[in-house]
Order: structure tokens, then C-alpha cells, then sequence
DNA sequence: TAATTTACCATAAAATCCCAAATTTTTCTT
DNA sequence: AAGAAAAATTTGGGATTTTATGGTAAATTA
């Protein structure tokens, strides 16, 4: 399974137009079954709730796999309802263009606050879109975190814990 | 599996540029999975937080193992988001070209404030790239810690008791 | 019809490809 | 063992392609 991997700063201009990084076009692509030669690439946007700062990508294959799960889960229960609102209610369809880019609908730009730049990073098999400013915010937050550990501490040993086998 | 083991000292040209130990080639393209006569050998850089002062270059299979760790870590919790960002949003997957060279963007070049030269070591089955006078510095420090130790002090009573600080 | 959205065209900068000169290392021959 | 030949390695330059970004025209829709 293809990953994004990679973190970019892309101008968005005044139509919500914006790059997608290209390594990332290329997850996109090899992600949507559906695509073929002359076709646009598609993902899932989910925007999610209010807390959220960020815009989550989903390729076509890692939403269907969401969705499958959602599909378990018992009609009616509060879990399902949960997710299928963020999932199914507040996410939005697209597709990369000829060019490499998408829109960003003004509704988007305004969840996340973000005007003339967005900051693109992969999360494993998503990757988010931040307003640049609060990114760095958040990854500050992260980085104190870390000087505030011993000089040799490693993250590697987060995975330690882990229940891995 | 194979290990990285050496040390060496690389030119960068103006395009960023810069030949990998031919040691390590062989080690890159042996734990590519998916290679095959005619593919570039892929591995991907990881350049981290800004306290590290080198890249760290990981194969392929080397990699999927860190991946395949994260995916086990509770979604949303602490670990995995910092583990996230650092292995998949501060890292950079590229491949070997056909003369056995890897491009260092500028991006990443500023990170570990290399321009001409970059000193290449191994480090077990990753191998890290620095400033080759930051590298000096580093080492030096190291030195002057075992002239500290007794005369008869042996680094490899590290392994004896494991407990090191 | 006015406002938006989508398709199409354009361009500068950056990344990649292709070819090739000097080395250095290894192999072969005498 | 020495020297010659071959192979592999390190480094460089120019041409080509891709990418990021902007603008205009056509099309959709409210």
C-alpha cells in the first residue's frame, strides 16, 4: 500500500486553486481504482468538525476502507452515527486537475483559515492541509515537548510501548 | 539483513548533487523490495526536528519496518502524531540515479548546513549525512569522553550491561 | 444575467535525464 | 611483482521535462 510521505507550502490563489505536492499526485493516483489515462485522479476531503485546524485527504482507496469499517459498525449506534456525519456528512469529493491542482471551496478556506498559503503534510495514508501559521504552532508545541526530554531521548522509543509484535 | 558499515567524505555540486558511498549502493538496492534491473534503487531521507543535525537515510525495507510500528500505535495518541510527523510529514523519499548519485534539495541542505561537502557514515541499517566539520565536532566530543574513562576501558562493555545514560 | 465554477493556455523556476571527463580500483598478463 | 588493461566510481555540464503558478475564455448555475 502506497503512502504519502513529505511536508510543502503552496500559494493558493484568489479562485482556492492550490498545487498538490507532486509526490503526493502520484499516491492520488495509484490510490483511485477507478483511474485510467485521461481521467482526473479523485480523493475525499474530510473537513470534519469545528476542533479540527487541519483538512484531512483521503485517497478513493483509504476512504473505501473507512467506509467499509463504518459498515460494521451496528445501525443506530452512536459510533456510526459519529462517524458516518464526519465521514459521509462533512467531507467533500474531488479531483486533481490537469495541472496538479485543486479547489479549495471558500467553505474549506474558511475552516481551516487559510488564504494565500496552505502547508501540505503526509500522515501515513492521508495528508493534511494547515494553515502554515497554525501548523507551526502546533509543531512548536511538539518540538518544546521534545527539547524538554533528555539530550539523547529518541521518538523511536514511542514505539517501544506500542502493543507491536 | 544488510547493514550499512563505512565512512566517507562526497563532494555536492551546484545542483545539490552528491555521489553515495558505493558500499552503500549496494546495501540501498539490496533492501529495496521492489527493485529490479532498470529501476533506481529507492530509500528515503528523514531530516527531522531541528535539533538533529544530520539526515538520517533509510532503505526501503528499513523504513516499512518504522511504518509498519507506527500503524500499531493508538491513532491520535502523542506517539504516533509526533512519529507521524517526524517518519512521514519531515522525510523525503528519492532514489539512487543511474551514476550512484542522490539529490539534496535545498531545503534539506540548509537543514544540516552543508554546501560543498558531505561526510557520509553508517549507523547500522540506516546511514546518516552531515557538515562534515559539524561531524568533527560531534566526534571530538566523543573522543574526549572515552580519554575521560580509564586507561583500561573497553566500549565494548557497553554490551555487557546494557545500562548506559 | 450575474456570479461562479471549470476548462484551457502560458511561463519561469526547479528537478530530471543524458552524455561524458577524470579518477580510482580491480583484474589480467607477462 | 609490475605494468597494462578493464571496470567501476566520482564528478561535471547541457538539454529536456516537470512543477508551481498565473491569466483568460468558456460553461454552468442560481
Amino acid at each position: 500500500m502506497r503512502r504519502f510521505r513529505g511536508e510543502s507550502l503552496h500559494k493558493i490563489d484568489t479562485k482556492g486553486r492550490v498545487s498538490i505536492p507532486a509526490l503526493f499526485r502520484r499516491v492520488i493516483q495509484a490510490c483511485d481504482p477507478n483511474w485510467q489515462e485521461g481521467l482526473p485522479p479523485e480523493l475525499v476531503i474530510v473537513y470534519g468538525d469545528a476542533r479540527r485546524p487541519f483538512l484531512e485527504c483521503y485517497t478513493v482507496e483509504a476512504i473505501e476502507e473507512v467506509d467499509r469499517k463504518i459498515d460494521h459498525l451496528p445501525r443506530g449506534s452512536v459510533g456510526r452515527k459519529t462517524l458516518e456525519r464526519l465521514f459521509h456528512g462533512q467531507s467533500y469529493p474531488t479531483s486533481v486537475d490537469e495541472t496538479g491542482r485543486l479547489v479549495l471551496p471558500a467553505k474549506l478556506r474558511q475552516k481551516i483559515a487559510v488564504e494565500s498559503e496552505a502547508y501540505f503534510i503526509a500522515a501515513g495514508d492521508t495528508f493534511q492541509i494547515w494553515n502554515p501559521g497554525r501548523y507551526n504552532e502546533d509543531q512548536a508545541k511538539t518540538e518544546a515537548w521534545l527539547s524538554d526530554q533528555p539530550d539523547d531521548f529518541d521518538p523511536l522509543s514511542f514505539l517501544d510501548g506500542g502493543q507491536e509484535g
